[in-house]
This record gives structure tokens, C-alpha cells and sequence, in this order.
DNA sequence: CGCATGGTTGAGGCTCATCAACGCCCGTGG
DNA sequence: CCACGGGCGTTGATGAGCCTCAACCATGCG
């Protein structure tokens, strides 16, 4: 199959991994008109202040949502794997007010806004996993907010990569207490609301505690229990179906 | 009118303020059978892991969203006045991530998510304004999750005063440069991921450079330029439609 | 009057940021 | 083939921002 339907098999499998998706929600979903590009690191999907008319749909790589302020402070607001369309938002409110960027090299398939509304409005089921996609975007959002204004920096990390392995999990891209962590320390950084330097020591401390390794793009959860007990970690918020590791 | 109208009232402002509301909108809304009770501070209005079969419309007073974490430690994720519907999202997930609770003396009305959804199936613009304000609320999330993750203590509280005010006044609560603030600075701290020593040393701040005043529960904006400039204030996630003072 | 709640102040210390340097890996070009 | 350079990770030193603890004050209420 072409490179573009791996991407739309993975938009399929996080929507299976939310709800139900009917044999022809599937078909419609496939006719979507796309076109795909690939990005470098840094590159911008959409930039703040834009006002699209088409979603991105990331076909592999990751991606990142992001606020920058002055004196180059940036936050990352949400990481995204392939199957996610981080900019879903962007059909339904006029100007974005946070830019999308690539933080690896990323393939990413633009769907018109058209052609969307249109799939939705047609199948009202896929249209309510869409927005079950939304709340749990805001839900993550909110488990963010709580361990950036709650959570010491050990503990918020951890809660970050019980996350991930769970995202991941739950559309197949992870393996046995393990999955991939493409990005840097510094974007790892700016998503924890911490500085590189400190970054790299809490990870050393979690290396060093046994609970996980990391290393060239792969994290290791080399404790689950652990971990998740260190982040005091929840997994409701993600609304899985399935039951995690 | 008898006091829940009132609420109803809060309610048709907000929508209106952040979109267009037809009078058959307006009277459909108005037929929502709904109980009132009246809140305690610190009373839940839904607890974290129920599974709540009616929203609460806030009539008065002011509520919130929020975490808690082990050790008593508390993040409030949102804050919420007359008008707002915190629990919206409950129509639409299952299990509550997270608590919602008064914060003042507040009165709250029930409507049956069975009603609520009625009304929204028969009226998709104004389903569309609730699905606006979830989009809206996720918005400030972000806001919110930039400022406690980039942004030291004292423009992050500049930041939310600046929220706080422009919210209340898209909704006819504030008055010039002057808006209701009737939390505790420990609620204040749970919001901005602060101690409440920090908060009081921080206000005092603010207050000594003129920027605001508070006192007996009323937010004065001294000087709006200078405190939206000390907190890079942009108001676009808001997604007003009326220009900000 | 006494008590509870919330606001205020001071002292001391911990978490984390900043700055600066260095090492590693890898791609690139002379 | 090796010198160079850039990105990224790592380390140490220093200090700022914020937390914790503890006490005290102001206000309102029974």
C-alpha cells in the first residue's frame, strides 16, 4: 500500500482505540483527498495566528503543539504520533492560538477543511469520535496543567512517559515496555516546563533508580509499577478502551 | 424574576458573548427543567470518578475545576462564574477526571443530561455555541498550562487577573476596570501552582507597582496597559467577539 | 469574649534555573 | 582520510525563585 494509507491506518486504529468506528465509517474515511509533505525538525505545520483551511494528519514522526513567549521561552502544550491531527481544532474556531511544528523529521497528510466537514456531516458517528478526540485532548491538557503546577519534576516526567507508552500502546506503536522517544531533551524540556539541564539530571535519577533507560529514540519502562506509582499515575484521563499494561 | 432565571440569564450572555443565539435558541433554552441548590464553599458539585447524569449550571457565586494529588496537594484547573456549565463535558464522557466545586457560596441548577441533550439534538446551532465553549475551555487550558509552565509567578498572576476581567465583562459582571474576585489567595495559589505565601508576597507586588487593587473581593485594574504588558497578555483564545477594553 | 478563617511577615532551605564549559556523535567538505 | 562544525547530551558552580514552617494579626461570627 502507499505510504499515505499507512497514515490513514493509523488515524483508524486511535479512533478504534476511542470508540467504535463502523465498516463504513472506515471506507469514507479512506476516500478523504489528501496531500502529504514531509517536514524537519522545526518545521511549522500551522503558526499562530494562522487561519487554515485544511488539518494535518501525522503520518509518522512526532509533533507538537507549542506557545512561545519573549525572550525565547517556548512551552510545549501536546505531543502527537501518527493518527493524530493536531490541528482537528482548527475546523471549528477561525485562528489558531498556538502554533504546530514538527519535532522530527514527519510526514503529515493535509486534508481540506471542506472535504472533512463534509465526511463529518455525512457520518455522525465519526463525527462524535472526533470530538471524543477533542475532550481527551482537553483532558490531557489538563493532567499537564496539574503536574506542571503540582508535580515535582521527577514525578512529572514519569507521568509524562507512562502517558506516552500508553498513547502508543493503544494504537500499536509501542512493544514490550518499550516505545519510541524521538525528541530531544530540550523539546522534552519545554513540554515538562523545566530547563534542559535539569532535564537530563532527573532523567539520569530515573536511569540511575531503575525505572526506566532511554536511549537513541527508544524508551524503556523498565518498571511499570514503579513508574506509574512514582507519578501517581492515572490512566482515566485517556478514556482507552483497552486495559493498560 | 425568580433567582434561576437569573442563572438562565448568565447563561444566553455567555453564549451570546462568544456567538450568535436565535430567539427560538433563546426560548428553547429557556424551557430546561432544572433544580437549584445552593453550595457551600468548598462543597462538590461532582466528585472525581462519579459518573454524573446532569450538568450544573453555575446561577452565582464562583466555582472550579480541579485535581488532587497525594499530600493535600490541589490544582485548580479552571475557574468558573454565573453562565458557565463546568461539567459540560460529562455529557459526553463517562467518568469524571477530575472534581468540580464551589468555591463561594454559590447556587447551582441541575439539568438532566437527558434534557440538555434533547435540546441540543433539536437545536445544532446551539449545540454548536456548547461545543464553541468546550473548544473555548480547552483554550484556556493551554493559557493556563503556558503560564504555569513558562512564565514566573508574577506575570502569571497578571495573566489570569487579566482573564478573570475580560471574562466577566464579555458577560456584564464587571464594572469599569473593576470585577468580582471573591476567592481565597489559597484558592489563588491551587490556580496558579503557587503557595499561598508566594501569592500574598506577589499581590503585594502587583499592588505596590499600582498595576491592581483587591480588597473585600473586588479585583481593581489600576492600569490595564501595563498589566497586560506585564503578562503578554493576548486575549485571542478567549475567542470574544466584543473588543476588549 | 473566644474561636475560626484568611491574610501577613520573617527565616531558612530546597528545587530548579542559568551560565559556561566540555565531550560525543555524525555529517560534511577539504 | 581527517579536520571541522553543529547539534545534542553532560557536568559543575552559583544563585534566584519559590516553598515550608511558624508565628502573628485582622476580621467576622457564635
Amino acid at each position: 500500500m502507499p505510504p499515505s494509507d499507512h497514515g490513514l491506518t493509523m488515524l483508524l486504529r486511535k479512533l478504534d482505540s476511542i470508540g467504535q468506528l463502523s465498516a463504513e465509517e472506515r471506507q469514507a474515511t479512506e476516500t478523504l483527498p489528501m496531500k502529504t509533505r514531509v517536514l524537519d525538525p522545526g518545521q511549522d505545520i500551522v503558526q499562530e495566528g494562522a487561519r487554515p483551511s485544511r488539518c494535518g494528519l501525522v503520518l509518522n514522526g512526532w509533533a507538537c503543539r507549542y506557545k512561545v513567549l519573549s525572550m525565547g521561552r517556548r512551552q510545549i502544550l501536546s505531543l502527537h504520533i501518527a493518527g493524530d491531527i493536531p490541528d482537528l481544532e482548527s475546523l471549528y474556531s477561525e485562528v489558531m492560538d498556538h502554533g504546530i511544528a514538527a519535532l522530527t523529521r514527519a510526514a503529515v497528510a493535509f486534508i481540506p477543511h471542506e472535504s472533512l466537514s463534509e465526511l463529518l456531516a455525512r457520518c455522525s458517528g465519526l463525527a462524535a469520535l472526533f470530538w471524543r478526540d477533542l475532550l481527551i485532548a482537553a483532558a490531557t491538557y489538563r493532567a499537564w496543567l496539574t503536574g506542571v503546577g503540582r508535580r515535582p519534576a521527577y514525578e512529572r516526567m514519569a507521568h509524562l512517559f507512562c502517558e506516552l507508552y500508553l498513547r502508543q500502546q493503544a494504537v500499536g506503536l509501542a512493544g514490550e515496555h518499550r516505545c519510541p522517544l524521538p525528541i530531544t531533551q530540550l523539546d522534552l524540556s519545554d513540554a515538562l516546563g523545566l530547563s534542559n539541564v535539569h532535564v537530563n539530571r532527573v532523567l539520569q535519577d530515573l536511569r540511575g533508580k531503575g525505572l526506566i533507560s532511554l536511549r537513541g529514540g527508544t524508551l524503556v519502562i523498565e518498571e511499570w509499577q514503579r513508574l506509574a506509582a512514582a507519578a501517581e499515575f492515572n490512566p482515566t484521563y485517556l478514556h482507552l478502551k483497552g486495559r493498560p499494561a
